[in-house]
DNA sequence: CCCCGGTTCGAACGCCCGTTTGAATCGCCC
DNA sequence: GGGCGATTCAAACGGGCGTTCGAACCGGGG
């Protein structure tokens, strides 16, 4: 372990490309010879290419999950919302930082694809790296926000996730879609949107609770609902 | 062309892998022995996997698309912001389905894996089958929300875009974390919150343009975390 | 009947995959 | 200086990959 080196060349090179090309497309001669390191290095160091996507994942969301529960602890006890998406957004956006060794992007990015790709091997791990930081958030929003269920935060954690992770993946395409107006790589400027976004989203008045709702479509195709007797 | 069979046993196998484990994990071996075919029918039909590829995602969304810009030409002028967002995510969660052929949820896994690896191939071939839908929801956006532009409307639609796609991927962790109590298989109540999220997404008020922005903040260390304005 | 385009089939092709091996090399403490 | 773990290295391993090829098969018109 004395030679960090090696180790972080190949998680850098590993997060830069399995946030640009994904998991299974990248091969380790690929990434050896991007990392300019031996190719039998990584399964000297990490024992195999699952268990380097677990380190680089584990390398790049551990600090920002951290990060967000120091802001969220920083915050008043009935802090607005406005804060507490603040303190959910701006750490992965941003990058954490403490020496400038992470890019923001790049590590949202690997989460993005990883996290997507979901090779079987990450479902529980990704399950406990978030497990933790969800149910803060989820608490402190629902004190925020005494008019809806916990279940419906969760709902909407989520989304606000998804339209994170989706604008750092595919933010190339929002850039062409609109000929450049809207320009993902500018952070201020994604975290600015996707802050007022979310703030309204969670704002929002709680769905109905499923039994009165409209539209009463008589194929439920998939739905194999439990559904919570409300 | 005569024999349909050989070449949709294939798209759907290939739908369904290319959803559950991804474009580059799935191989040739795996998909024609789940579609039943020879190995070789993929490539007299198709061509390459890659241009299989392409055909699943176009089968998958230009019904969708065309379903999207269908209610919305039955909505009027000035229609409010629910209806149209509700015209924009009830086709790819419902499903389009004249026929029963298509799985909404399998349609729609197989668009957010594809989307997301991006192989090369299929950037500017997303682009144009996005580009009129999104333009014409833009449009109607933009008339029910007089004071949002063009760009915040266009950034709002992306993000319900990846609010959708990431809970159809990765719905399974959604439901983890809550311990079955947010069930994202039930299409219908998770249509009804992705609704709710985006109409309050939509309403909200826009961020202010980028130049009185704080973020001069010299210092990005831990925890200020109160010093938006208002 | 036979021929023929379209389709299916088994069998390879060459290549690259992730991993392993065993020797060479390094850094350090005795 | 010699010994020794830790690390690097070149070279393979077996296997799976996407693709190609040529022969077999099929059904309908000459």
């Amino acid at each position: 372990m004395s030679s960090p080196s090696t180790r972080t060349a190949i998680l850098d090179a590993a997060e830069r490309l399995f946030g640009d090309i994904g998991y299974a497309a990248t091969s380790m001669r690929q990434l050896t010879s991007r990392a300019k390191v031996n190719l039998a290095a990584v399964n000297y160091h990490f024992g195999s290419k699952a268990a380097l996507a677990k380190a680089v994942l584990a390398r790049a969301i551990a600090p920002i999950n951290e990060e967000r529960l120091r802001r969220l602890d920083a915050l008043p006890v009935r802090a607005d919302v406005r804060s507490i998406v603040r303190a959910f957004v701006e750490p992965p956006l941003r990058g954490v930082d403490p020496e400038g060794n992470c890019s923001a992007e790049r590590v949202c990015r690997v989460f993005g694809r990883i996290s997507v790709e979901q090779p079987p091997f990450l479902e529980t791990f990704l399950r406990q790296q978030f497990r933790e930081v969800g149910g803060r958030f989820e608490a402190a929003l629902a004190a925020a926000l005494p008019r809806l269920s916990a279940t419906t935060i969760w709902w909407r954690l989520h989304f606000l996730v998804g339209a994170m992770a989706h604008t750092l993946r595919n933010g190339r395409t929002l850039a062409a879609l609109t000929d450049g107006r809207c320009d993902p790589s500018d952070i201020d400027a994604l975290l600015e949107h996707v802050v007022s976004f979310a703030v309204g989203g969670f704002a929002a008045q709680a769905p109905l609770p499923a039994r009165t709702r409209r539209s009463a479509a008589p194929r439920r195709g998939v739905a194999r609902s439990k559904e919570i007797p409300a």
